[in-house]
RNA sequence: GGUCGGAUGGCCGAGUGGCUAGGCAGAGGUCUGCAAAACCUCCUACAGCGGUUCGAAUCCGCUUCCGACCUCCA
């Protein structure tokens, strides 16, 4: 087991080395999607973001258990704890039952995770799976007396909590100075504190998502659902807790609360948070309208785009910025990328082919100790990829003959590419049909080689170009011939 | 207004008290029928002003600018 993983936990807002609770095995929560609407590529930077994270932890052979619920009721559209939740709204407007929304986004949601190679988690539930579970933590948060009961909702009392544990511990805020910027909620406001957040919220007569409780028909506030799902799967305490920095101040606060009020435990020792994607310096979000779909990145139908950019092009892009980095998106930042990409992943294919000598020039040991202290240091991929540039440099001198290896750095080699292109950025080949097209491209360059001993170039070269335009770029050595796809 | 985080070469992005990533773009070269690819070489930056230090892009202070959170958001 590696005990060299360094972690940034903002619980104490410094590196710390991760040591589980229970080594060899790890619990690990992500703040899922709320399926009201398409994710946009912002959303995706997070997932993708613990995607890298899960799969190194595996890769370390620690035991994961990846659970990323899926938030399909309950999360209202403001924060006054009263009116819609957003799937009410979202189905009034496409006229179908919220269900049919949840199922809807719930979907393409994981469309879109599968098309940028991330491993789904181990379980993923649902706020509407676990109704009971929410309701008999807000039973115990009252039994406790960290709620209260109004006309049929149930609140959080913050000032209460606040008393006996440090509510702002996760952001390390002043909670006097929260109180009193938090906004005026104006007149109908049922709750005591404006910092209270709601536990259970009455279900108005035209509500459609309800469920019966001890209050009376409701449905669950937002933050409950991460508290009672995570602690149903992980324990009281499990190991990390994840999810987009956005959600630290208050949905992340509020749950430690909630977990605090109940179980009288800290829910998750290491809390870790994934910075924003920006467009022009700005947070991408779905309010702010600046959000790209996936689809429209794919395809460059979107005006800011001046073309499509591929799946894998995008995971690339997204894991050559730190997760805790505010990564800024252009056209120019995805093409330079999209090369980056490509040529990292032709050097790569050239592995299986490089021939071997008695001796070696290269010390990929010390190539590969580099990554691993690059992933270690808080799962810095910028820096890995960066050492993996110099594996390529070294693949490309060796497949040129300029550079000798002997077997065993090769087959380190093999193994560094395999473990961190593939298994641990999760990154692919995107060119498909390669294993058919095979021979018939071989068979192509063999004509293309008899026009050449015949120094017949006008057929040649309008071979090579046609080829091009089919997305397929021949590249003359001086034995042979190769080609990838363009 | 409060809290927190940033400002790195043409662009994107790591790093962090001396060894000064990487990708893309640009320049030159090798190879090649010509290309392409690849390799080699070059371009050596850390917002501004002070301070600490033998030495600071990195630490401290001030200034300017930007962003996030404080209201739903990954």
């Amino acid at each position: 087991m590696n005990n060299n993983l360094v972690v940034y936990n903002t619980l104490t807002r410094k590196k710390e080395v991760f040591e589980p609770i229970n080594a060899p095995f790890v619990g690990m929560y992500v703040c899922g999607p709320t399926v009201y609407g398409d994710v946009h590529l912002g959303n995706c930077r997070t997932f993708i973001s613990f995607d890298l994270i899960y799969r190194y932890l595996v890769h370390l052979k620690y035991k994961v258990r990846y659970v990323r619920n899926i938030t399909d009721a309950g999360h209202l559209e403001g924060d006054h704890d009263e009116g819609d939740d957003k799937f009410s709204k979202k189905a009034r407007l496409e006229k179908l039952e919220p269900m049919e929304i949840v199922q809807r986004y719930t979907i393409g949601f994981h469309d879109v995770l599968r098309i940028f190679n991330t491993i789904p988690p181990n379980i993923e539930p649902t706020a509407t799976g676990h109704i009971a579970e929410q309701i008999e933590m807000v039973k115990e948060i009252i039994d406790n007396g960290f709620a209260y009961k109004i006309n049929g909702s149930v609140y959080f009392d913050v000032e209460k909590y606040s008393k006996e544990y440090n509510y702002t511990i996760l952001t390390n805020r002043n909670i006097d100075d929260l109180i009193a910027n938090s906004r005026d909620l104006g007149g109908q406001d049922e709750k005591k504190g404006r910092l209270d957040f709601a536990l259970w919220i009455k279900a108005k007569p035209e509500h459609i998502m309800r469920w019966p409780s001890p209050w009376g028909w409701g449905f669950p506030g937002w933050h409950i659902e991460c508290s009672a799902m995570s602690s149903k799967y992980l324990g009281d305490t499990f190991d990390i807790h994840g999810g987009g920095m956005d959600l630290a101040a208050t949905h992340h606060t509020n749950e430690i609360a909630q977990s605090q009020a109940c179980h009288h435990t800290e829910p998750a020792k290491y809390w870790l948070h994934t910075n924003m994607l920006t467009v022009n310096g700005t947070r991408m979000s779905k309010s702010a309208g600046n959000g790209f779909l996936p689809a429209e990145l794919f395809t460059g139908n979107h005006h800011l785009l001046k073309r499509g950019f591929s799946p894998m092009t995008v995971r690339f892009f997204m894991l050559q910025a730190h997760y805790r980095s505010t990564l800024d998106f252009s056209n120019e930042a995805l093409e330079a990328s999209d090369k980056g990409f490509r040529r990292l992943m032709n050097a790569c294919a050239l592995v299986e082919k490089l021939q071997t000598s008695d001796h070696s020039d290269v010390d990929i040991a010390k190539l590969s100790r580099r990554c691993y202290d690059a992933m270690n240091d808080d799962f810095n991929s910028p820096v890995a990829i960066a050492e993996l540039f110099e594996a390529a440099r070294v693949i490309n001198s060796i497949h040129d003959g300029k550079t000798c290896i002997d077997q065993a750095n090769l087959s380190l080699l093999s193994t560094l590419i395999h473990d961190f292109v593939y298994d641990i950025l999760g990154l692919k080949e995107e060119t498909i049909q390669t294993d058919e097209m095979g021979p018939l491209v071989d068979f192509i360059i063999n004509l293309r080689l008899q026009a050449r001993a015949d120094k017949d170039y006008a057929t040649s070269d309008k071979i090579r170009n046609g080829l091009f335009d089919l997305g397929i770029q021949l590249k003359d050595n001086k034995e042979s011939t190769s080609w990838s796809k363009v």
